[in-house]
DNA sequence: TTCCGACAGTGGGGTCGCAAT
DNA sequence: ATTGCGACCCCACTATCGGAA
């Protein structure tokens, strides 16, 4: 086998550090930080972020160990991802990737949850959810703690160390366009990018030298309720969202984050005036002491996407808007 | 002094597994 | 058969604190 580490420039080399035994090097995978920047001075790579499961895959002494972001063993998960890896000439090595299931063609988080819990082998394969396991970044490789390097030799060298054939692929970048990336991935449907200073070290944290660029929907929604407080939280717990379809007001989940405390007391005094006593939603709003009340404000809403149920996924609360009455609010559909 | 990163706490949708109804 | 709950995944955001800059 070629000597990789030893391909290395010396002034590359003199980087390396011996790795400690064992996975505690890769305890924690490197995060990114969410960020509205659009403009990237400097030297930045640009990778589609994908929309799956963090995984940090472990190689050594002749075992294999699959890690979710938070430490848990994915082994009896994803079997066949151990199998390929466990299968690759290099013996010794710890990469970091995002496992995703697609369908028609895009990363399909709904799909992978199907599989997410499953550690029996028929409930796997019964599952009939097919993974990808797209490998971005080398903490480790053949004793070597790699961390040190700048992004660039460390995907150099992942390129080189493996063979990618299914289910796994190297995720591909961009050394540049930015803005207009992240435009033409919106358009695609992608969840966002990720933006990596292209000679940043691997940081076993969140990091700036990592953003998350998101391709966010956002619309306007009624209040048609919500709950109460739970435990040192002040005012009250979320809104219940809901838009309408003709003369029915549809709910659409709740909404409880993006509020500050003076928010939180100052939004339940307005709706406390508003209580009534009959949920306005036509749906059934399956919710333990839901509070309803005359379905007036009108909040705006950022969010993910819509999920299969007509929820809203990751929503969070931008404030409330006066310009616009609580009957025309519409669920907007998605512009192709 | 200010700023940044880490942590805890609160909230969301969804899935699975299990126990209670 | 249905319901509720906790444990995981994904996540956004606020508040706080201690150390770095």
């Amino acid at each position: 086998m070629t000597d990789l580490l030893g391909s290395l420039p010396a002034h590359h080399r003199r980087l390396l550090r011996d790795a400690p035994q064992g996975v505690e090097l890769a305890s924690r995978p490197m995060l990114a930080t969410l960020s509205d920047q659009r403009d990237f001075p400097g030297e930045w790579l640009f990778e589609r972020k994908l929309d799956g499961v963090r995984a940090l895959a472990v190689r050594e002494s002749g075992r294999t160990v699959l890690l979710s972001r938070t430490g848990n063993r994915l082994n009896d998960t994803y079997p066949e991802i151990v199998d390929a890896l466990a299968a690759q000439s290099c013996t010794d090595f710890t990469v970091d990737g995002e496992i995703v299931a697609f369908s028609h063609g895009r990363t399909d988080f709904a799909r992978l949850q199907q599989r997410m819990g499953l550690t029996r082998p028929r409930d796997v394969e019964a599952s009939g959810v097919a993974v990808t396991y797209y490998l971005f970044d080398l903490l480790r490789l053949e004793g070597a703690d790699t961390t040190r390097l700048p992004l660039r030799a460390r995907k150099s060298l992942l390129r080189r160390a493996l063979t990618y054939r299914a289910p796994l692929r190297m995720s591909t970048h961009r050394n540049e366009g930015g803005a207009e990336l992240l435009a033409d991935a919106c358009a695609r449907g992608w969840e966002g990018l990720i933006a990596k200073r292209a000679k940043s070290l691997y940081q076993p944290r969140r990091s700036t030298d990592w953003l998350k660029l998101k391709c966010s929907r956002g619309q306007e929604f009624v209040v048609g309720g919500f709950t109460e407080p739970g435990g040192s939280r002040t005012g009250f717990g979320a809104l219940l969202l809901g838009y309408y379809e003709g003369d029915r007001l549809r709910y659409a989940g709740k909404v409880g984050t993006g509020f500050d405390r003076r928010t939180l007391l100052a939004l339940r005094e307005h709706l406390d005036e508003l209580r009534v006593s009959a949920s306005p939603f036509s749906d059934r709003v399956r919710e333990a002491g839901p509070r309803w009340v005359e379905p007036t404000l009108v909040a705006q809403i950022a969010f993910t996407e819509w999920t299969r149920d007509g929820m809203l996924r990751h929503p969070r609360y931008l404030g409330l808007r006066d310009d616009k009455a609580a009957r025309d609010i519409a669920r907007e559909q998605p512009t192709a």
